[in-house]
DNA sequence: CCTACCGATCGGTAGG
DNA sequence: CCTACCGATCGGTAGG
């Protein structure tokens, strides 16, 4: 496998990150303590500041490597489709079918805006540019009868789309109500595509 | 006023909910401590514990008075409208006039799910039902032209409308991108009418 | 409702 | 990378 060329300190660091995303994802930051994470990853408290300096550093390498966003782009950028309907579509479920089935997937996202307001999203967003400027080159050329929304409108929208659907199905998923709502989201998608395109077919 | 017939332990009270609801609101609800909600309700330490018997229990009072779904469901039943377009544009409209202004006031539902996994829904979801009933059969008599969408799908995207709009401007905010996007949630809510609505005017 | 205390645990470090 | 420790702070309680 490609695993074994890491180096030990490389595969230590790692880990820790594993360890601590696990944990935070469950527990949230502030409740998860570095000897926790030290046990989780097989070290003693003190190895850890060989790799980090700060509880804090640690979290912002988890963010850096398993913010959600560092899956759904790369996911999105991936996807087929000539236009935009198409491409919500597949988008959609390409999202779902990979990840539909962890639905702590955004955890991570909202633990960040929760305990840190938000304040490590520039450092992610910078990160991601190159790969959002691809994506937003690519969805300008769909093709499609669209009506007129700003893109960044249009994008908010999309994306919000799956922030609503997790949200509530996990809120719902608390609830009896829970009932068969197997195909919530091919709804979610249709009520978008919908909305965002123009009558004539 | 009629705040001046609150008894004494009842005014303690209130001061300590309204303490650690600030706190908890910046700083969730692990990294707030028992002390820091005391100091600021203006007690000592132990003074809180005649009042509520575990850290928990403050937070469970909390939801039970300033859970966002407390201050959305009594508005949406208030707003008028005979068609569901004209009910949906006023309702999105009263929401933010009404919550639009502090950003945070969807932080308290985040960090539930944030920290407690969603344990406390189902008794938030139970003290609203009698609002949430009298809403849905207010809405199920609102004429118009609908697409055939499940009433339950139905809430889910217009309540999580207001979701994606207020995380999407939370991330938004953090960027240089925050650009002006003044209007959003009226493109928000053509979005979401033109998706739910018929061909038809 | 406060004072003074409990044991436990926190993030972090020195020194090897 | 571990052991052993630091001062600080945690949630909670006894006793008045």
């Amino acid at each position: 496998m490609i695993e074994e060329t890491l180096s030990k300190g490389e595969r230590t660091s790692r880990a820790i990150i594993d360890a601590a995303y696990d944990l935070i994802i469950d527990q949230g930051y502030a409740a998860t303590s570095m000897r926790q994470i030290a046990d989780r990853a097989g070290l003693a408290l003190g190895g850890i500041y060989n790799h980090f300096s700060s509880k804090e550093e640690v979290f912002v390498a988890i963010l850096e490597k398993r913010h959600p966003f560092f899956q759904i782009v790369p996911l999105l950028n991936s996807v087929e489709g000539e236009t935009i309907e198409a491409f919500a579509r597949n988008a959609a479920h390409t999202l779902i079918a990979e990840l539909g089935h962890h639905p702590e997937f955004l955890n991570l996202l909202l633990i960040e805006i929760v305990e840190f307001k938000g304040e490590h999203v520039p450092l992610v967003f910078e990160k991601m540019l190159p790969m959002i400027l691809q994506l937003a080159q690519r969805l300008s050329n769909l093709g499609g009868n669209m009506r007129e929304i700003p893109q960044l409108v249009l994008a908010r929208a999309f994306l919000g789309m799956f922030f609503s659907y997790f949200i509530t199905e996990l809120l719902l998923n608390q609830t009896k109500f829970m009932a068969m709502q197997t195909n919530a989201l091919d709804h979610f998608v249709d009520i978008f595509l919908h909305g965002i395109l123009s009558a004539e077919e």
